[in-house]
DNA sequence: GCATTGCTTCGTATAAATACGAAGTGATCT
DNA sequence: AGATCACTTCGTATTTATACGAAGCAATGC
């Protein structure tokens, strides 16, 4: 009698609707694939656990009891929320879901800016909604939060060293010796690797290209880890150093900064995705790199 | 790949919520009280037929996808639509629904109509939601619509010669033969049966209990069924007749009746309630038989 | 009166679900 | 390095669900 309707079951309440829109036991046979005998238990079993008969029936015809006219109606509502919830789940599975935090080296080049730009547009285009955060610093930093998880992603020029990261080489960067209109080399026609040696250098700590560059200042009295106050420190008077081209070039062309020995003394950096090695990427963050190795190729 | 939720088993929805909550597989095995074999077994099984992943387990620690989040809101939605299902079936267990078609003899006396009043006022203390239609007709009028099914219940005089009804006594409503103020009798002191045999009668075709009436009319030029047209021929003092003593009382005191022969032609028609015997009542029916037996009783 | 129809009930076969435990993996902690 | 933890995988046992068909029953139709 107590209705024991604790793990209701759904293929019963199905069969009940079927039987239902099918106006009989026997004429439900051909809907349901089965025979009516078993149509008949399932049923009585669905009767015994509602605690309530749901139709009457024989050979004087089929019909609903009223309650069994309830039940109809709060069965069909349910399976719509079955439905919803399988439309909801569906549409989950090729879904990107998440969220994903970036870093950008500083100081990029407009046209790299455009590069990104498009990579995460294209990424807007995909079925997702994620929650995207974009941080700028400097590498170093990129990577220290990278392998403590704080980033999912970053671009920036790396040391390579780090194992638990992976890199994707992006762009290469060019970047040249430069001396300020006030500096003693600035109006000199002819520069010489002797001068250089004893000129006041820019120092970058914890940079990764250190070792790359081709001069190497012997005093230094300046240190900057960021683009724009390295620029300072240049167009200061006082000091020379290295710059990425593209932030130099504007200040070239006033006349207030100068290339030394850009054949001898330039080179070029390689930006990287990277990306930590042991934590496997999300969807999101999979399509992500996808799409931006795609905007740079 | 593809999600195969055509099934959606919500025994693995509940146990997806359950380890949640729980905070792990391992955690979740006392509250479900199965091994966490199993308990990995069944994730899986769930994770596949949505397609996708629900968790991140390990040593790490257990920590929801933004998937698995996604779905454990939905999951909760869906169980709150079960609960509300569930709650509908439960409460409709113990409702008394349907519609109800009860007939009532014409012509009640005020107190019978009281009891019915109560009755009916039981039955709506009830935990019920139940249409009742009320029809009022000549006794011979109710039992054909009994038999036809249009009714459920009926409240009268009865042959009680239909095996396919089932009768049960409420009450006794005496009858008297009267005549009008207008009529020879009204003011003559003594009356004999002789005289009566010669009254011109009001004939009552189709009722039950003709042949219980002590008097029998020896001619009669009058025909009426019901009760207030047999009341208005006997009033014109041409026509005597049979009236229930409820009607009649009030006329008398106001001397405009007379009632011939109580003793000898007066009688008692016995009330009964009628159903059909051959469909099975349904528990509205059976409610509201037991509430009118209980206001006669 | 008898066949037919529509359902119920019973016994039973078979498929499926559900469970356990042992062995294995891989990350983390000591 | 080794222990530990949380989970996975595998093989297998047991229970449960689901089905069928035969027999039975009551109502209907001819």
């Amino acid at each position: 009698m107590l209705s024991q309707l604790r793990d209701l079951d759904l293929q019963l309440l199905r069969l009940f609707v079927t039987v239902v829109e099918s106006g009989g036991f026997s004429a439900a046979q051909g809907e349901l694939g089965i025979g009516q005998s078993t149509i008949s238990t399932q049923m009585a079993k669905l009767e015994t656990r509602l605690g309530f008969r749901l139709c009457e029936r024989g050979k004087a015809g089929f019909r609903l009891t009223p309650k069994g006219e309830q039940v109809l109606a709060a069965t069909r509502k349910l399976f719509g929320a079955i439905e919803t919830f399988k439309g909801e789940a569906q549409g989950m599975a090729d879904k990107l879901l998440g969220e994903l935090h970036i870093g950008l080296s500083e100081a990029l080049a407009d046209e790299v800016l455009e590069q990104v730009a498009a990579a995460i547009g294209r990424f807007r285009r995909r079925n997702q909604a994620v929650q995207i955060e974009l941080l700028s610093a400097v590498p170093a930093e990129l990577e220290r939060r990278l392998l403590q998880g704080q980033l999912q992603l970053a671009i920036g020029y790396f040391s390579g060293a780090q194992t638990a990261l992976d890199y994707q080489r992006l762009f290469v960067e060019q970047q040249h010796l430069y001396c300020g209109r006030g500096h003693p080399l600035f109006s000199q026609e002819q520069v010489d690797a002797m001068e250089l040696a004893h000129c006041d250098g820019v120092l970058h700590p914890y940079r990764f290209f250190d070792n790359d560059e081709p001069w190497q200042a012997g005093s230094s009295s300046a240190r900057c880890e960021q683009v724009e106050g390295t620029l300072a420190f240049i167009l200061s008077g006082a000091h020379i150093g290295y710059l990425p081209e593209h932030i130099a070039t504007p200040w070239v062309a006033r006349g207030q900064l100068r290339a030394l020995q850009p054949e001898q003394q330039g080179f070029s950096v390689e930006f990287r995705l990277a990306q930590h090695r042991g934590r496997q990427p999300s969807e999101a963050q999979q399509a992500l790199v996808e799409d931006l190795l795609a905007a740079f190729a």
